[in-house]
DNA sequence: AACGACCCCAACCGCAAACGC
DNA sequence: TGCGTTTGCGGTTGGGGTCGT
């Protein structure tokens, strides 16, 4: 028997996302937190398949998304993890805190490929193209490329090792959480890189993923554990929704230590649409 | 100013795994 | 254990924006 289409093609809205769509979703899954992708189209009065919605949600609208490019260091770490992982783009966002899947993928498709290729490694595999043009590219990858192939290091085993700079001063938030929570960190930058490159795939350890924050209220505790204070820099968005959807619309009660971040945001009430800047 | 080429990213599609009965 | 349903994942696409001519 042939596959059920995951949502019936008439009367389901594809495209864009408009505001309001974007208001009735995250009001309904603040409301109600995440359940039934399925039914939340219909309960949350959208003409969308639940799909649609997940992804709505996932992708743009969790408050705790970073946003914007990656940085030097989260990008290293794509590098890094793809070399282990391949294509596995969610396994690789599950370390990146407030990252997803999509953007990641995107931002290899577009930026990171590219680069790899113009410093002569193929990002598939991550080995040099060809030995021999490699050499030639590679001379020309320290010169053309401003100073990207010094700090972008491989070592022989194709694990990547971060430069003193890039270690004591850009790190991903979820690096520096394994400091503090393992007391990793030597006075030589080389050591504490391979300590974090090594914790990285210490599967004991687990950053705690973003989403799995949302599947129930979260704590103050949580939240501070997720990229500093997501809401600041990234959320802010979420107060001009507050605002148009008016306050008893909101039931924020599950975010409890979140309400500071949130009463911040509104206050600043810049009206700010960056959700739909691009729309 | 107009046009085309290219870039970027949000969103879609289809498949497979996970789940529940 | 088998089957239907739901969810998650990865590849791909389409359209808006930007850049170069």
């Amino acid at each position: 028997m042939g596959r059920q289409p995951c949502c019936d093609k008439l009367g389901v809205k594809k495209g864009p996302w408009t505001a309001e769509e974007d208001k009735k979703l995250v009001n309904f899954i603040l409301t109600n937190g995440q359940c039934c992708w399925r039914a939340v189209p219909k309960l949350a009065g959208l003409l969308r398949c639940g799909k649609s919605c997940r992804l709505r949600w996932t992708n743009y609208l969790r408050p705790d998304l970073k946003r914007g490019l990656l940085t030097e260091a989260e990008e290293q770490l794509v590098i890094d993890l793809h070399a282990r992982l391949g294509n596995r783009w969610s396994k690789i966002a599950a370390r990146l805190p407030g990252r997803t899947d999509n953007e990641i993928k995107n931002h290899w498709n577009t930026h990171i490929k590219k680069k790899l290729i113009k410093m002569g490694i193929d990002p598939v595999t991550h080995e040099p193209l060809n030995k021999e043009a490699n050499g030639t590219q590679q001379d020309h990858a320290s010169t053309q490329e401003d100073h990207e192939s010094e700090n972008h290091r491989e070592c022989t085993d194709g694990a990547h090792v971060t430069t003193s700079e890039e270690s004591t001063s850009s790190l991903p938030e979820n690096c520096s959480s394994v400091d503090e929570s393992r007391s990793v960190g030597t006075s030589n930058p080389d050591q504490d890189a391979s300590l974090i490159t090594s914790l990285l795939w210490d599967d004991d350890y687990q950053t705690p993923l973003p989403n799995s924050s949302w599947q129930t209220p979260v704590t103050g505790d949580n939240y501070s554990g997720i990229g500093g204070s997501p809401l600041h820099e990234n959320s802010a968005w979420l107060s001009f929704d507050y605002q148009d959807f008016g306050v008893e619309d909101f039931d924020f009660s599950c975010f409890n230590g979140m309400d500071m971040d949130l009463e911040m945001n509104m206050n600043m009430s810049t009206s700010l649409e960056i959700g739909h800047h691009n729309h």
